[in-house]
Formats: C-alpha cells, sequence, structure tokens
RNA sequence: CGGGGCGUAGCUCAGCCUGGUAGAGCGCUGCGUUUGGGACGCAGAGGCCCGCGGUUCGAGUCCGCGCGCCCCGACCA
C-alpha cells in the first residue's frame, strides 16, 4: 500500500490495484474528490489489508417479490416502483418498513452522507430517540411542537416524548461534556430515527410519521466561526445530494420551529411536492414562497379621492368584487380574519389581516410579524360575530378595537382601494391607507409567479418542490434556553453559538428513484444502488456450461469489491430481464448458453440501454470501469445544472 | 381539525342497488410442456368479506356506532 502522494499540480490518493479492489469505499472517495488535505478520518498510517466483502444475494434468496400491477395506493411513480419492486411496505399511516432491497438502498445512501459528515470534520454520535419532556418544557418547544410531538409515559407516569429532532438532547449533551473554548469548534452528527405526528402524512416516503434523519450540530464561539461551520456543511450538503443523484437548489428558508435566523433549504423540484418555491428567472435568488421577498404589482396611481359608499349585493370575493365594479384585483383590500394563540397556551387574539386584493396573506410572514410563538388558525363563525366583523365586508376602517390589525406594505402606496364597508351588501370605494385607517406594516403576502425579483428587477417563477435537506444558523436559541457556557480563553465564559443540519434519507431515497426512472422501473444512481451489478442467468439448469460461467462470473465480481444480485431464479427470460428494469441496479451483466458458447458476456446499462457484448476475459475490469464512470458523473456541476433545467 | 372516497384472497378488483351462505385476473404451490423481454395445460393452497351491535328465518349485501386507509382542504369572508 502507498501512501497519498503529490504529483505534477493535480494531488490524488494512489493506490495499488488490488487496494483498488480491496478498497472501493474509499476508491470513491477518491475518485470524486480531493482527499489530499488534512482530513480527520484518513489514517496516518497505512491501513491493513481488509478481506473482500463479497456481498451477493441470489435472487431466488431475495425475501420480498415484485408486483407486476401499480398498487393503487401509490400516489407518485417513486412511490409506485418502491411499492412494486418490494423495497417498502406500508404498515400504518406514515409509517413505513424497509425490505432487504429498500433498506440497502437506504444503508448507501447513509454510507454517502457519512463519508461527507466525517470529511467535513464532523464526528457522529447516537442519541436517545426516548427523552424526558422536561427537556422539551425547557427549550419551550414541548408547546411550540404541540400535537406534532410524540408524548408517552414510563411505568413511573414520567412524562417522555419521542424525538421529533435533537436539538434539547444535543445541548445538554455538549453542556455536560464541553468545558472550555478548547473544545470548540465542534461538529455532532448522528443517524437516528425522528418521530413526527404529522397532521396529514402524504406523498408515501414524502411526509411520514417515523423517519431517518441525519442531523448534525454545530457549536462555534463565534459568528465568524458559525458561518465557517454553516459553510462547510452546506458544500457537504451539495457533495452529498450530487452524489445521490438528486437535483436540488438550496433555497431561502423560513426557520419554523426550530428556530434562529438564516437558514437555507436544499430543494428537489417535483411536481409532487408540498412546498412551493419561487425563484428569478434572471438572477440566482430563490427562497420558499414562506420566505420569499419580492416586488409587488405596480399599484393602479391616483390622487387619494373621497371615500364613497357603494351597494355590492352578494359579492363577497375579491374576484366577485373586481367583476362586479370592473376593477383590477388589486384594486381592492382583502382582509383574512385569524385567531392567533400563544403556543405556550393562554387566550387568542383575533388577527385581521389585510393585503392587497391582488396578493394571497402568508401565513408564515404573518406569525413572524406578529413576533413568533404564535399559532394561526381561521376564525370560527362565532368568533367572527363576537368580534363585531362582517363576513364577506369586513373593513380595516373603524374595525373593532379588541382586534389587532395589520397591513401589508402594499397598502401604504396603493390609493383609492375598495373595501369592505364592515355592513352587509355594502363596500367602501376610495380607501387610502395612512388617511382613512392605520395599522402596523409588514411583509406579510405570499410571492408568487410574476411578481418581480428585489435582487435584479426579474420575473419570479415557481415551482413545488421537496425539502430534502435544510441548513440553518441557530445561533444562541438553545444554548440561551439551556444557559450553555464553556471557559474562555480570558478566564471569562464564552456561549457558544449554534447551527443545525438535517437530511431527510428517506426523501433522498424517494427523490433518488423519482429523478432517476423510465417507463420500465428504476434506474439506480450508482451510488445508492442496492447493489451495483444485476447479473441475469438465462437457461442456466439447461446448460452446465452456462451455469458454471455464472457462478464462476459471481465470485469474481464480488471478490472484485462489486455487490451483485444475481438472478439464478427458474423464470422465463421475460420476467427477468423485466425485474432487473423494475428494481433497477445500474449495471446488467447476463450469461446464456448462447454467451457462454461465444466467450461473451452481455453488458447492459440500465440508465441508458446502452451496452454490449464483452469478451468474458475482461467482464470484471469493465464492470469495474464502468462502475466508476457512473459515480465519476454524479458531480455537484451535472447535479446542479439538472436541477436548475428540470 | 373540516369535507369526500374506500375497506372482500399476497396484489388489482367484481359481487352490495334488488339479502339466500364467496368470485375473476395476476401472484403463490405441485406436475408436465416451454425457454432471450412478464408462456401454456392440468391439479391445488389461500378469505372470522375491517370490527361491534341491530334488522331478518337468513347479512359480504340493509341500518347504526366504531376503527383503518387514501385524497382534497385547513388562508383570501
Amino acid at each position: 500500500m502507498q501512501h497519498p502522494v503529490h504529483h505534477g499540480g493535480e494531488s490524488r490518493l494512489r493506490l495499488s490495484e488490488t487496494d483498488r479492489r480491496l478498497h472501493h469505499d474509499l476508491q470513491e472517495l477518491v475518485i470524486l474528490y480531493d482527499l489530499t488535505e488534512s482530513r480527520p478520518y484518513l489514517p496516518r498510517y497505512p491501513a491493513p489489508a481488509a478481506e473482500p466483502k463479497l456481498a451477493g444475494m441470489r435472487m431466488s434468496a431475495l425475501f420480498g417479490h415484485t408486483l407486476r400491477e401499480f398498487p393503487t395506493e401509490a400516489e407518485t411513480p417513486a412511490h409506485g416502483l418502491l411499492l412494486r419492486g418490494g423495497y417498502i411496505d406500508q404498515l400504518m399511516s406514515g409509517v413505513y418498513s424497509y425490505l432487504p432491497l429498500g433498506n440497502r438502498a437506504r444503508l448507501k445512501i447513509e454510507r454517502v452522507i457519512r463519508e461527507e459528515m466525517d470529511n467535513a470534520g464532523a464526528q457522529e454520535v447516537f442519541l436517545p430517540a426516548l427523552q424526558p419532556i422536561e427537556l422539551w418544557e425547557q427549550s419551550g418547544r414541548e408547546a411550540a411542537l404541540g400535537d406534532v410531538l410524540f408524548h408517552l409515559r414510563d411505568r413511573r407516569e414520567r412524562g417522555l416524548a419521542l424525538g421529533a429532532t435533537h436539538e434539547e438532547v444535543v445541548t445538554r449533551l455538549f453542556q455536560d461534556h464541553a468545558q472550555s473554548y478548547r473544545d470548540l469548534p465542534a461538529t455532532l452528527y448522528q443517524i437516528q430515527r425522528k418521530f413526527r405526528d404529522e397532521a396529514r402524512p402524504r406523498g408515501g416516503l414524502v411526509r411520514v410519521r417515523e423517519f431517518t434523519m441525519k442531523d448534525a450540530y454545530s457549536f462555534d464561539a463565534d459568528d465568524a466561526g458559525l458561518d465557517r461551520s454553516y459553510a462547510s456543511m452546506f458544500q457537504a450538503y451539495r457533495r452529498i445530494f450530487a452524489r445521490c443523484g438528486v437535483p436540488t437548489v438550496a433555497v431561502e428558508a423560513d426557520s419554523g420551529a426550530i428556530g434562529g435566523k438564516g437558514s437555507q433549504e436544499f430543494i428537489f423540484f417535483t411536481e409532487y411536492g408540498e412546498d412551493t418555491i419561487v425563484y428569478c428567472d434572471t438572477c440566482d435568488y430563490a427562497a420558499n414562497t414562506e420566505k420569499a421577498e419580492f416586488v409587488r404589482p405596480a399599484a393602479v396611481a391616483g390622487e387619494p379621492l373621497p371615500t364613497e359608499e357603494v351597494e355590492t349585493p352578494g359579492v363577497t370575493t375579491i374576484e366577485a368584487l373586481a367583476t362586479f365594479l370592473g376593477i383590477e384585483a388589486k384594486q381592492t383590500a382583502k382582509a383574512v380574519f385569524l385567531m392567533a394563540t400563544p403556543t405556550k397556551g393562554g387566550r387568542g387574539t383575533p388577527v385581521f389581516a389585510v393585503v392587497r386584493g391582488d396578493l394571497d396573506v402568508n401565513e408564515v410572514k404573518l406569525m413572524n410579524a406578529l413576533g413568533g410563538n404564535v399559532e394561526l388558525r381561521p376564525m370560527l363563525d362565532a368568533e367572527v360575530e363576537e368580534y363585531g366583523l362582517v363576513a364577506g365586508y369586513a373593513s380595516p376602517i373603524g374595525a373593532p378595537e379588541r382586534v389587532r390589525v395589520i397591513a401589508d406594505i402594499s397598502l401604504a402606496d396603493s390609493p383609492n382601494l375598495v373595501a369592505g364597508a364592515n355592513r352587509a351588501g355594502w363596500h367602501l370605494r376610495n380607501v387610502n391607507f395612512g388617511r382613512d385607517w392605520q395599522a402596523p406594516t409588514a411583509d406579510i403576502a405570499s410571492g408568487k409567479a410574476g411578481h418581480g425579483c428585489t435582487r435584479c428587477g426579474g420575473t419570479l417563477q415557481s415551482s413545488r418542490g421537496i425539502e430534502m435537506g435544510h441548513v440553518f444558523r441557530l445561533q444562541y436559541v438553545y444554548t440561551k434556553a439551556f444557559n450553555v457556557n464553556v471557559l474562555g480563553a480570558d478566564g471569562g465564559q464564552v456561549m457558544p453559538t449554534m447551527g443545525c443540519y438535517g437530511i431527510g434519507v428517506e426523501r433522498v431515497l424517494s427523490a433518488a428513484v423519482e429523478a432517476n426512472h423510465d417507463d420500465g422501473g428504476i434506474c439506480w444512481p450508482a451510488s445508492i444502488a442496492p447493489y451495483d451489478v444485476h447479473m441475469v442467468g438465462i437457461g442456466l439448469d439447461r446448460d452446465e456450461a452456462a451455469r458454471a460461467d455464472a457462478e464462476a462470473l459471481y465470485g469474481e465480481l464480488r471478490a472484485a469489491g462489486l455487490d451483485v444480485i444475481f438472478d439464478d431464479r427458474d423464470e422465463r427470460p421475460g420476467v427477468k430481464f423485466n425485474d432487473a428494469d423494475l428494481i433497477g441496479m445500474p449495471l446488467r451483466l447476463t450469461v446464456s448458453s448462447r454467451n457462454t458458447a461465444a466467450g461473451v458476456v452481455e453488458f447492459k446499462v440500465r440508465a441508458t440501454g446502452e451496452g454490449e457484448n464483452l469478451p468474458r476475459a475482461e467482464v470484471v475490469e469493465s464492470v469495474v470501469a464502468a462502475r466508476r464512470a457512473l459515480l465519476e458523473a454524479l458531480t455537484v456541476e451535472q447535479a446542479e445544472q439538472r436541477a436548475r433545467t428540470r
């Protein structure tokens, strides 16, 4: 075994051919990334030679069967293919079992994640899923998460929670084991099950109640340190998604219940997504619609005119109002009544949110504008009445004292709007903010396609997407809640600033399938395929020579460090080829009487359908090379290019 | 949490309206023929028809109450 060497301007870790075969895991990293910088996990001395892994599976023994028909419960193509391929099985709403194939894909994704986390200097830990409820009460999130947090009691009636995430636990762990600034910076990560009692699980593996998350937490002495840790995780995430064959785009996001300031989501664009992302068609601005800043369409200009009442019988929607009066939606004011309930419990506050008629109230922005820590829900009819509001004709002018009015910034420069008159059947014309009514203003409207970009003046587009990962600057939210300090260099106390970083493992699995499939089935990215090679044997029970050839090749491939699934079943060729396409290993080899007689093995790349007959003696070498080529193609550049062009 | 749909074989479904004691295709098991893109024949296994209660001589079917699963919505008054 040779040591890493530099030569030329290009630096590479060099291994003997034997080592290459024996250490293909490491080799993957060598191929894709420059490892010559010092990285914590690399051994300081040559590692002892490992035994070949000989990872293989005979399909005759594989647990789980493919389905011929598309399961009706499948909501998306990816979900359907995973069910059909015998990868997953639903136990109950939002809870899935992973069969052997599905589990291998999961583990391969975890392997990619571990490599990149270790590479970035993060240290793996393992935190409990079972947690004392007091920890959640102390951070204030027991209330913030509400019913999403699974609660349970132990035999002594002590309150427990199943971990929905691990900020509390990791902060406590850090507090117990970090003593001085010399323990900073530190990034801890784990791959763990998370439990969230979602209101509505959906989309197969997209929103589930129990799932695997890689979560990482950084602790730094100051903002500059946090920025470095954040940037390091950000880069690691780009590589993880690229290597898993999932095209993602990083977008600005709201921090939600996790807390903190400044976060980005890695979004996989798909029509089955549950998030809406707006992005600029000119610059690279992209944001979750919950967060997106945008330039509001210009108002219809004019000098303020005297307010006058207009009778509008039965006209209770913006659309109807605009049609009835022959004006544009943006010449009206839209009112939304909500109840803001403190997440810590207590009485709700009635909120009267006003946006211009062409805009929509954004609940997340509104929640933040109200100071956070509140839960918003639509007002009940009884409450609407109780607070003296008139559904369909509510007016910000003379709104009841008890009701908290908040106005979108669009109202301030939009003159002469039509608003409700607080009297059924009547509206007011020429209502002017500032002159006729006043209220605190904030950005409480959702950006959408067609709006302007605040960065460059371009036009925003919108698409649906699914969040694959999320990186946050938590800052002091948790270290403050748990009063965590370490000894500083000057003998004083330093409160560490935190970041947290999450990836949904099964979402990556699901997105990888969605991004890489065709009518025949899955086309796994080489990095995360359950097996590297699918060997199909045709007519082996009728031909001794072909069978011996297949068995020998099966052994050779595994000895070369490849993970092989061997279809040794007594099935007709069509069944085997269709199953091979469906379960989707990246490379396929076919051994048959006719091939063995000709001294060849048929080789085919699943994703492209390209292939050739390889001379028997060159098969292993060719397959190793083909796999390497597939891995090399999974670069950040291609993934992000793919995400942009979709 | 509101609305809608659906629970019958491993999977996809029929049967329910009009009550009479359980079906099809695929899959599965055995035997035979077949063998390069989801073959064919023969023989089989497999179901408390989601649960409980009611109506009835009799309930998969009708009624009630649950439970489960899926979808839409949960903001634009």
